[in-house]
Parts: structure tokens; C-alpha cells; sequence
DNA sequence: TGTCGTACTATGTCTGTCGTAGTAACTATA
DNA sequence: TATAGTTACTACGACAGACATAGTACGACA
């Protein structure tokens, strides 16, 4: 199967990991899942790509952190949600994978003119 | 008129200028002006993006480059064509780009669902 | 004479992504 | 009871494409 490069992905984790906050908080490891199964498998984040995103995100602004203390076993568990900002992020990111969208959509050549 | 960053744009710049080397050889400002021209100014590539891009594909095995010495004015102009590898390339990169359109849809909201 | 367009080259910086490694608790299986 | 697997991260350093800034040099035009 094919598998898209990171280059590709590059500045587009934003509007992946957002859109799974849109609804709900959540946390590194459950998004990581839902990337996967709702990409089918196309797309599996690397878990440093993943947790760095946050880090920066919640320095941008675009998230904020609450640590779930009581979790079975005292583990702990570090939820994200989204802040206004963080919404207004992922419009303007979706407005500009439109314009992408269209413009390199201009430089696929038909498939009959590659011989 | 929005714009489209440079990190929506990394990885796609090979896309773009292999297409425009896909019939016949062309040359650096001459690519420039066509993205401009194609994209109805919608994406304007650096000149630095463009030549290290060059220096980076031409390394790879993708394009081979040839210079015009005959010019008025003793100007020089360097050219470059496709070789076989980059049409491959080119080919290659196309297909990663439907799949990464398919993926990246499915984390686009409904216009309705943002509020 | 000076500005604009053409056609690059050089050098260094930035940043999102990735590779590698490690920690630590719980959970299912043999 | 041992151990492999899953969950849930953190730390650190490296890579590479894109970018900022600057400079070179020729021709055309006013």
C-alpha cells in the first residue's frame, strides 16, 4: 500500500489534530488512533510529530492542557481542547487547503499526456 | 487575496515544476513567471525555492540541465530537461497526491459544523 | 543617468518532521 | 510467574525544504 511521505503532510497536522479536537477534548494516544483508523492506514502520525505538534499548538494558543489526574492506577493522562483561536486556525487552514487544492490541481497533467 | 504559506506548499514545489518541464526544457525565470501565470497569482515561488529545487532535483537524477551560450549579449541561460526518472517522479508524486487529497479531506469540517 | 526587467548565485537561518531511545504502568496469554 | 503487548508519554539531536537577505551583471528604455 501507499503511504504519503512527510513532506507531503507537512502543515497539515495542524488541521488533522484540530479537527479531532473540534468536538471534544482528547488526548496523544486516542488521536493517534483516530488518524489511523479514519485514514484508513493511509496515514499513521509519528508519535514525536504527534506531541510536538501539541507543544507548539498550546504555545500558538491554538489548544490548552489539563492533566487527568485520576485515572486508574495514578497514571496520568494529558488532554488538549481546542480555544477560540484554535478554531479560527483550523478555518483559515481549511480556506488555504482549498486555494492549495486548486492551484495544484493546475500542474496534474492528464493521465493520457504521460505516455 | 489570500495566499498560500510555504509549508502547504513544501513538497509540492517538484510537482510543479516537473509539469512544466514535462514537454520541453525551460529555464528558472521563465518557470517562475508560468506558476505565477498558472496559478492566476494565486502562488508565488521564491527564487531561492526554485534554483535550490534545481540544484536538488537535478542531483537526483530528475532533471538534467544544459546552458545556452548563444545569446544575445553574451548572456548566459541554463536549461533544464526531464529526464525518464523524473517523469517517474512526477508520476509518482501525482499519485501521492490523490491520496493525500482523499486523506486530508476527511479531516475537513462541514461548512455548518464550525459554528 | 537611472530604473526596470532578465537571470541568476551565495550564504546562512528557521522549523516541522523524524530517528532513536527511554520510562512506566497496566493487561492478556502461556 | 514470566513476558510480551498496549497505553501514554518525554528527551534529544539531526535533517532538509523553504526562506531572507544580499549581491552580480547585462540589456532596454526614458
Amino acid at each position: 500500500m501507499a503511504e504519503i511521505s512527510s513532506d507531503v503532510i507537512r502543515g497539515y497536522n495542524d488541521i488533522i489534530i484540530l479537527f479531532l479536537l473540534l468536538n471534544s477534548p482528547s488526548y496523544g494516544y486516542e488521536i493517534s488512533k483516530q488518524i489511523r483508523s479514519l485514514s484508513e492506514d493511509k496515514y499513521i502520525i509519528k508519535e514525536t510529530t504527534l506531541y510536538s505538534a501539541f507543544t507548539r499548538m498550546e504555545k500558538n494558543g491554538f489548544i490548552e492542557s489539563f492533566v487527568d489526574e485520576d485515572m486508574a492506577g495514578g497514571k496520568k493522562r494529558t488532554y488538549y481542547r481546542l480555544t477560540e483561536a484554535g478554531r479560527e486556525h483550523y478555518r483559515a487552514k481549511c480556506e488555504e487547503w482549498k486555494l492549495t487544492k486548486e492551484v495544484i490541481e493546475k500542474f496534474i497533467a492528464d493521465e493520457g499526456a504521460l505516455i
